[in-house]
DNA sequence: GTCTATATGAGGATAGAC
DNA sequence: GTCTATCCTCATATAGAC
């Protein structure tokens, strides 16, 4: 629910509160302040995982004490709701502006790749967190990170509909399950995170690249063969 | 390091001690009894992860009070090692004994890909675990998960010594990077720990040839084309 | 908005009886 | 091999002063 200590104005929020939304130009300070908090805490979430990380190790990094943190936060778990849904709104508004543009299905879905690959260095702490605190978030009382499982289910099906496209128009094969495609090149594409470090040679971009001509071209060369190797 | 209060016999091990080494026959009660706790264990890390299991959780699942574990195991660390040192042995088995066998690249390659999705119910949850706890653990002091870096290490040195072969030989494209191609594959495989549920029409029999099928040829239909959609 | 001080509980682990 | 009882530490969170 991201219940915060300051709420700031209720807009209509595009997950459930607003979290991107910026709050009426009021010089931003405090939240500004909370932002950097959160953009702290979703670092050690990441690095040490969300329940090996105390509250107090948030407020050392701050430089405050961890009586403080709650000034800003009720919970920790408000903190990390607050990184997921930063995330999840961004990524979930990009694929909409992809899917309002439209196009072929193929172009579409290449683009869907390289958004997901796009977000990786300006969410890389969020999506660690998600991919390695899904469980547990899930698996806490209450229905608090619910939404995890609707904005999941709402991706798979902006996915699994451009892949039917393009099985339907025949730039797909259709011997492949969509659904299947679709979580594989799903957990391809997060799971980078893992290992990802951009370097002279690799970003995101190129990244992207060398994935999604693996994905549509496969890696052997010659003719396709229906056969099983 | 594995360190068992029953130790049982000090053979040269597979990775680090013996885990999966039947004990001296000596009718293998206290092994089994061993076994079983580990096998919980391994249940409870899957599902709500290593430090939010408590070994008073581990115990009540088991029947018994948490101060009778340490009876059978010295820490909670001892015995998610015990959990990923059973899965890594028998993984790390299996691409040896195919590589022994040798073959031609393509053909060992699908073989690997089938050995990873093969493991899949068998260590169910170890390999959840390997995932969602890598970071934490690699992250506590001491050496004693070192171990996992350098099983890591051995097995991504098989993987991209049959990738340049493929190349080397015209089996496999020469325009992907090996290593960034065998961790795509790694995680594809790994990550499908997630929601692979095997029922009546899908299994990981299947589901390996069903990646095997679209790692090799990719899921465009038509002649491929090296141009970027 | 931060600090001090502290309530309150849970966690891993131990010692020794049975 | 399990139980009882308990130690010690560290966690989240609160209350109220500054």
């Amino acid at each position: 629910m991201n219940t915060r200590k300051h709420s700031g104005g209720t807009a209509t929020g595009p997950l459930k509160r607003q979290s991107t939304m910026k709050r009426a130009a009021s010089s931003g300070s405090a939240s500004e302040r909370r932002d950097h908090l959160v953009k702290l805490a979703a670092e050690l979430f990441a690095r040490k995982g969300f329940q090996a990380t105390t509250v107090r190790e948030i407020a050392e990094e701050a430089g405050i004490l961890s009586g403080s943190l709650y000034h800003h936060f009720d919970s920790k778990e408000t903190i990390v709701d607050e990184v997921l849904t930063t995330f999840l709104d961004d990524l979930v508004g990009r694929y909409r502006a992809v899917l309002e543009r439209g196009g072929e299905p193929r172009a579409i879905l290449a683009e869907m790749v390289r958004i997901g690959f796009g977000t990786l260095e300006p969410h890389r702490a969020a999506i660690t967190v998600m991919q390695n605190d899904w469980n547990y978030l899930r698996s806490l009382p209450g229905d608090r990170f619910d939404y995890l499982v609707k904005v999941e289910d709402e991706v798979e099906g902006m996915w699994i509909e451009q892949i039917k496209r393009g099985q339907a128009v025949g730039q797909l094969r259709a011997d492949v399950d969509a659904k299947l495609t679709y979580r594989m090149i799903r957990d391809s594409i997060w799971v980078t995170v893992r290992w990802f470090k951009a370097d002279g040679r690799l970003n995101t971009a190129n990244l992207a690249e060398h994935y999604v001509t693996t994905l549509f071209d496969g890696l052997a060369t010659g003719e396709r063969s229906s056969q099983r190797t």
